[in-house]
DNA sequence: TATGATTGGTCAACATAGCTGACATAATTG
DNA sequence: CAATTATGTCAGCTATGTTGACCAATCATA
């Protein structure tokens, strides 16, 4: 599994770990599976970390200018979808510690974005809100990332949405899929 | 902009800044933008963060396992995808500074899993190139990623792998595509 | 009611991976 | 020869993740 760098080379397939690519598949015919050569499963790998870095970039330049960083941007995110939630409730939607969760958190309530409300059922419970300041700078972001999304899906339409909700889902961990479709009750999953 | 948190209240748009959402769309007939639903957007900024934090999971806890993290990864990856490539090169594709790339870089020569050759045309260039330990790492990690790219293609099929692409491509900051479309000749751009 | 579990917060210490600014060396180019 | 380029390096800072320990309030239950 070394030398197919060059890009027009062969052709391997990766299913089946190593069957040294000899298929004369050149990109036409209704080959199933042609879209499994290992060029193209890089070039996933590739438009995952270019589109990631790209899709993030402009919040997390926003968000310098306020002294804020990509870890707050997520706490407001989270805590605007879905304002009530408890702490243990994000802190399983984010998959950090505690502590790393503290940090932020605490520095969002000391500088007035986010309030806490002692819960009703459970009194241990702290449950997030945004405040005003807090829900004016999530619809600033949310709106920046928003717009390059509708962009890219009025670009290609609603059938190349369709697979792209599709792949990225079952690029998912299984457990993280339960969230989505309790949060998107339309989710094609 | 604040609040239709309630997933399936109002389905406001967003490309036009602030249409209180009204037009009774119940996920049927083919209207046009049926996709640029507030939460559809939201759902594609979710998908992102969760599918970008399980896909590079795995390979994330191979790697510290060997005392790497990610940044090594990312090094390891390109170089392997081109190998001789300027170190000027890669700083330009991962986009970090030369210091953060310097930490990382000369701890995989050290280590053994880089090489550094002088430039033939100009000398001042050291070409990068993985040795066997890092040909086999980067086989290993690539694998593991191009797995789970393989396990979502296939369960999704073609036509959403195309969609998929042409999202993501859409999704990137314009320069970026024209090192994909280098890369991958047959890039549906 | 007493005990144990849960929720949340905190302290100290550490690692990774980004950043800036300054400076040095070697090679190329005009 | 002078300016630019490619690369490397030093010192120090920041953001965000980690572990382990410990505490207080509250809840649930034997």
């Amino acid at each position: 599994m070394s030398p197919e760098n060059t890009p027009t080379g062969n052709v391997p397939r990766v299913k089946s770990a190593s069957i040294s690519g000899s298929a004369p598949q050149s990109s036409s015919g209704p080959l199933k599976g042609l879209y499994l050569r290992k060029q193209d499963l890089r070039r996933g790998i590739e438009l995952m970390f270019f589109a990631y870095r790209d899709f993030t970039g402009e919040a997390d330049q926003m968000l310098s200018n306020l002294g804020l960083g990509r870890a707050h941007h997520r706490v407001i995110y989270f805590v605007g979808r879905q304002p009530g939630m408890s702490v243990s409730n994000l802190l399983a939607i984010l998959k950090i510690t505690k502590q790393s969760l503290s940090r932020v958190l605490s520095h969002l309530i000391n500088t007035g974005y986010i309030q806490q409300t002692q819960g009703a059922r459970d009194k241990r419970q702290r449950l997030l809100s945004l405040t005003k300041k807090g829900e004016a700078l999530e619809a600033k972001l949310t709106d920046l990332q928003c717009r390059r999304f509708a962009a890219a899906y009025s670009a290609r339409g609603g059938a190349a949405v369709d697979g792209f909700v599709k792949v990225l889902s079952s690029l998912l961990d299984d457990e993280i899929r339960a969230d989505l479709r309790q949060q998107y009750p339309d989710h094609i999953d």
